[in-house]
DNA sequence: ATGAAAGCGCTAACAC
DNA sequence: GTGTTAGCGCTTTCAT
């Protein structure tokens, strides 16, 4: 920048203030200075830039897993939302360890003006010794008590759903592939379970646990065709998609001898054969409110209404009346 | 930094040497230091420290999009070779935004210290006039003439190991489905192709234009029965588990009548149905070679040894002898 | 072994 | 309108 000024025969300042586009500086002087930038390819350091102003427009995210396209898609309908308002996007997988979430996560703050924490899995009570110290922060599918901005699929809400569809067509005795015990959002679909049952005294709900991958949901085929329910409800649609494989290729027909239905509603649930029955979730929707938010927070306001997004049944072929 | 220095009753660089571990402080004014860090809840600014030091310990990653495996296997499997160094990833999706690539690539590399750069389908020129600006930069799946340190995975051999493959199976009428005509990478495997053309002359093998997403799978379905070919190599995995999804659906049986190959060897190809036969592609050994080159690189080293790995035919059921 | 002070590259009062 | 100057929070000589 020094050079630049020199270069152009200016100070430090009238450069800056050609940057950032100030209008109090003479057209020919901008000239000459954008005219030196441009010729010795000058870039000014944002680093540098973020340390003064004490603002790097970043937001960081904190994601278990990218390869789950329901967690890709909160990620990069945050980068959407927040590329609106001319922020970039640090994110951090912190895959298997998830014991290394918390310094992730106060590593990345570190460097960002504003956090989203996605972990589903942490501590209830390490989140909330963390978060504190990582404001602004959002949090998705937990609850925190307003020490943060919250949005949250309603995980209880679509499994009734799910149940009421395959009770419409019906199916009586069902069987719920159940995710990770920890997972939040595991335990909401429970709870939704549960109250599907309260409801309906005729319906007979089991629970089996799973997992989350496409190989948890082919590991569990077998139990699943001996298990005897004639509907199933997989913990999401990657586990009802590895499911699905192994049954088609054993012979077992969906929806003939068994309807199935995932949660997320991912891409490839529209491609698969026959493609899914699962409930959509507006992530982009979630991801433009949680960042409406976050904004308003960064900008020194509090914002700790949590957001609930309700997800919709999607029909498709996995699902048909019971055989 | 100042406060824990008075709270401490010592200089800011004693603190500075107490974060830094450095062994020329002593035992009993250290151990204050740090009580008093804890106590106050002292977090060091990676802002100004990057900018002191010249050096973030960064990695700057830019993608066109996660949501394909693929990429996403890239960006995960640098994120891990980088992890070991102790460096974070910062990652831009530049999504349907081609044109902004470049000012996102030089953005981000300004953050960092250094960035991987994935842009199958950037203008050479423009790469070739960009490069330059982003050093230490590594490029992935395109060449560059010694401007970078680059990794590529040999689709050319590829396509020719998977001709290869269907042409032991009977199969001799073949069908390409083209991805991006300005991806590299498909220049590639239409060169693969020429040759297996050329090495077998009683090979007919077309080309037939088709896309990169599931959605474009699905769509080319039609053509694709009616084309007569009986084996189909698809441009990749998800194109090729789009295109078996429809032809499924519309009872056309997937490997009787027709036998589909991917390329990636994405985590879904093996829960399909049926389990599809791909190349698989050792990602985690590209990004590990490519982290390796590029550490060097910031340490000053020039590597631009091209690192071309070699794709490895994976048969599941997807393919059969000719009917 | 510890402290004082300069400097990393930028911005923002404040002066002219 | 433009230049001067003081800082942003840290590291690192150079003294002591």
């Amino acid at each position: 920048m020094k050079e630049i000024a020199e270069h152009a025969g200016v100070s430090k300042a009238t450069v800056s203030r050609v940057i950032n586009a100030s209008p109090t500086v003479g057209r020919e002087i901008a000239d000459t200075v954008r005219a030196s930038i441009a010729e010795l390819g000058y870039r000014p350091s944002l680093t540098a830039r973020s340390l003064s102003l004490g603002v790097s427009r970043t937001l960081g995210v904190v994601a278990p897993d990218l390869s789950n396209p329901m967690f890709h898609r909160v990620f990069s309908s945050l980068q959407r939302a927040a590329a609106g308002s001319g922020y970039r996007v640090l994110v951090a997988e912190t895959l298997e360890d998830a014991s290394l979430e918390s310094s992730t996560a106060i590593d990345i703050r570190n460097r960002t003006d504003a956090i989203v924490l996605v972990a589903p899995r942490m501590d209830r009570l390490e989140m909330l010794e963390l978060l504190p110290t990582l404001q602004p922060v959002a949090v998705v599918n937990r609850t925190t008590g307003g020490q943060a901005v919250v949005a949250r699929v309603d995980y209880a809400q679509g499994v009734v759903d799910l149940v009421a569809h395959l009770r419409e067509l019906g199916h009586r005795r069902l069987l719920f592939l159940s995710g990770p015990e920890s997972s939040r959002s595991n335990q909401e679909r429970l709870a939704g379970l549960e109250s599907a049952r309260a409801a309906d005294p005729d319906l007979r709900i089991d629970v089996m646990p799973c997992g989350h991958g496409f190989d948890d949901g082919y590991r569990c085929a077998d139990s699943v065709r001996t298990h005897g329910a004639t509907g199933v409800i997989a913990f999401n649609d990657v586990v009802a998609l590895g499911l699905m494989g192994k049954l088609l290729e054993d012979g077992v027909s969906v929806p003939r001898d068994l309807s199935v239905v995932g949660f997320d509603d991912i891409a490839f649930a529209r491609y698969s054969a026959p493609p899914l029955t699962t409930m959509a979730v507006d992530l982009q929707g979630l991801a433009d409110a949680l960042w409406g938010d976050l904004l308003a927070e960064i900008d020194g306001e509090q914002r700790r209404e949590p957001r609930l997004v309700a997800p919709s049944l999607v029909i498709r072929g996995s699902t048909a009346p019971r055989p």
